[in-house]
DNA sequence: TTGATATATTCCCATAACGGAATATACTCG
DNA sequence: CGAGTATATTCCGTTATGGGAATATATCAA
């Protein structure tokens, strides 16, 4: 099996930085047609408008036309799958509460390695807890 | 260029569906060995190794040995830029306002378009300008 | 119509993914 | 020591990427 291609999901299509940035551009509910894109990506326009047709395959833009312009506007819901995901992990920085036990318990393992690696050595109090 | 690699940022290590699987295993700050994510992934240990090169590279998880297990332990830090950026679209979808605002100026482009493809019916003057 | 502008599409290529299979390394036990 | 278990690494083949270059399509302007 290959890697799955940008396109398989909203995660596969804002691993691309520069897709990121155009997401990044949209988010302020404007609408850009691709020109603008272009000037502020540096990007020659092809590459632009593939980029444009991968956020358009997940969902994440949609287009109209406008003249002989096609104005990109976010699809902002598209985003929360990723939004959700993340959350789970929002407590680890967060949480005060949470990432003191979490670096407790680590320090107490690191602790006990510590001690273990120590133990043909002279085992000195060092529990000297800064707090904080 | 090519694709950027997996481990180029944290956005592409977690763009596989596989690693995320990994990173929800670990979530709860208990450490697990490899053999325990082979069985609860129900892929064969090489790729579940390499998966966690992967996620190593990034800095998303971190190693220790005790005896001949790897525990693997998940380093939530590193997930926070992931955090920062979504978070930036938060109001899309937590904001009642915006919401409905966006659903508004959505649907007034539906039925711009709806009166553009009813326009061969009776001539209307096509310049209604919505001013959006 | 002809020409100019805006955007998308196609072809090419170097790169690297992912899983499969086999193998290597490391540690434990007897 | 050798056998066994746990994990990592290497090689392979299929697949798809992202940008470059060239071209196609669509719309406007004169």
């Amino acid at each position: 099996m290959a890697r799955a291609g940008t396109t398989s999901s909203v995660f596969n299509a804002i691993a691309e930085p520069r897709r990121r940035e155009i997401v990044d551009m949209l988010a302020f509910g404007d609408e850009r047609d691709v020109t603008q894109l272009v000037l502020k990506l540096g990007l020659p326009q092809p590459a632009v408008s593939k980029h444009l047709g991968v956020l358009r395959k997940v969902g994440l833009v949609a287009v109209h036309k406008a003249g002989q312009r096609r104005l990109y506007r976010l699809n902002p819901q598209e985003l929360k799958p990723v939004h959700d995901w993340i959350q789970n992990f929002e407590r680890f920085w967060t949480d005060q509460l949470a990432s003191i036990k979490e670096a407790a318990e680590q320090k107490a393992k690191q602790c006990a390695a510590h001690d273990r690696a120590a133990s043909n050595h002279q085992p000195h109090s060092k529990e000297q807890d800064h707090g904080h």
